[in-house]
DNA sequence: GCTTTTCTAATGTCAGACTTTTAATTGTCT
DNA sequence: AGACAATTAAAAGTCTGACATTAGAAAAGC
């Protein structure tokens, strides 16, 4: 792990790597404690400043975690399921907002991971969780409810179907699929009109893991996917009518 | 966006903060250039080492690249499916080793998101993806294959199939998932007599894909999953007899 | 034995200098 | 005029050395 090749610049990413690598590869193990900055920079043959950028290119990454005072210092950070996950949204919702993915192939695969745990929470469901989405639908029945109120809801139901699964590491890709995408979803479903059917929906998904039935869940959930599916469509007609209508106006004048 | 509320310490983190905050809110867009790290201490009313240490955590998770040079700078960048492909690795691997997920817990997540891209792929498999297949299935199939090789041959052969379904948004998860898991299965399927079931659970995906029938998809996948829990079973097993046989000896002398 | 104080090693921050890179500009020659 | 070469300037990358702040450990006091 010490060496560091002399290569070309970028002393700091080079020194980052080579400790990331060494956590990944298990020679530094879980609050292990790195040599203080001034060590480091002595090892490396390179200036504090430098060694500093290296360890916070790694704090940004949760891989480690700083200290104060004396027996400070850095340590190899135990990465938690809520860090992961926060990181993986971020990462999720920047890819979809910067690459413009067409809404059919998002739509698609949030709900086909979705999908992916019907069989577990069919099995494992808790009432606890069923009362979750039942509250939320409920919730989502007020006529009161903001937009803002509205998607907050819709997440804490999806979260409570993936949950209800009872496994964390579906629980932690699935809630971040579904939390990075919500934002591009909430485009569409914007008009009380729609809530009324995306309720009813909702509604079909409860009803069907109470029962614990697996296939109806798929079903329900195919429903919602298709569902929003057809509202997207509708919103780009519109958008594009609109735009064509302002071109032949343009046209006109 | 120029806020930085001087509470308490951390001034790098707080501006890295502010610069990702503006970036996911919209205010900041791909390709658009940051002021220079001396105009940004002189913002921020901080010094240029820690505004560097801020923009060394946004570089480390891929939101900005720097060049040198006149009319260089700090730019947006623009994430793409590589980068965030590899950063959702490093996180999951870490967090899979790092907070010991039970085997049987990681293999059903595993290969519940594999199967959820099993329609598609039934729908859309191209002559390419099933080549890429038969063929890493015919290179298992070689006595001389090193522990390496087969698992470097069995994620290209599952990532195949996850791209037989042409979904860029599933393939990034779903890629993200296989390769985090990989190294957890290998401990297991490291005995040449147990790879010639798994070739053969293979040709089973690889056949149904072919006659694009999901539903046969979607079993073989779940023979896999349940062989591979099966492994994983003896392997601990064959562990706990040995671990009780040396405590015997122990006792005994 | 318990609390308080002091010590000290570590991170956090700053200022100012120097090096290197790189693109734009200017200058020169054909 | 156009192509090539030299100059310039702006910016990141790096270094040195200093000071501020923090927090655990050890020592002092009761």
């Amino acid at each position: 792990m010490k060496i560091d090749p002399t290569k070309n610049a970028d002393y700091s990413a080079q020194i980052a790597k080579a400790i990331r690598d060494a956590i990944i590869g298990g020679q530094l193990n879980v609050n292990d404690r790195l040599p203080s900055e001034a060590e480091l920079a002595e090892q490396f043959e390179v200036s504090r400043p430098t060694v500093r950028e290296a360890l916070k290119r790694l704090a940004a990454q949760s891989l480690i975690r700083t200290q104060r005072g004396a027996f400070g210092g850095a340590f190899i950070n135990q990465i938690s399921y809520e860090e992961a996950h926060s990181q993986q949204i971020t990462t999720s919702t920047l890819l979809l907002s910067m690459n413009d993915v067409s809404f059919d192939v998002a739509c698609e695969a949030r709900f086909a991971l979705e999908r992916s745990c019907a069989p577990f929470a069919a099995q494992r469901r808790t009432a606890d969780q069923l009362a979750t989405m039942r509250a939320e639908i409920h919730r989502q029945t007020q006529p009161g409810l903001s937009d803002e109120g509205w998607c907050a809801s819709d997440v804490t139901f999806h979260r409570a179907l993936v949950e209800s699964a009872h496994n964390v590491i579906l629980s932690y890709q699935l809630a971040g699929a579904v939390e990075a995408m919500q934002p591009l979803m909430n485009m569409i479903t914007f008009t009380a009109r729609n809530r009324e059917k995306i309720i009813s929906l909702h509604t079909d998904i409860a009803d069907a893991l109470e029962q614990r039935n697996q296939q109806q869940i798929e079903h329900a959930l195919l429903a919602l996917s298709d569902y929003t599916k057809t509202l997207a469509d509708n919103v780009f007609a519109a958008k594009q009518k609109n735009k064509t209508d302002i071109d032949n106006q343009k046209a006109q004048s």
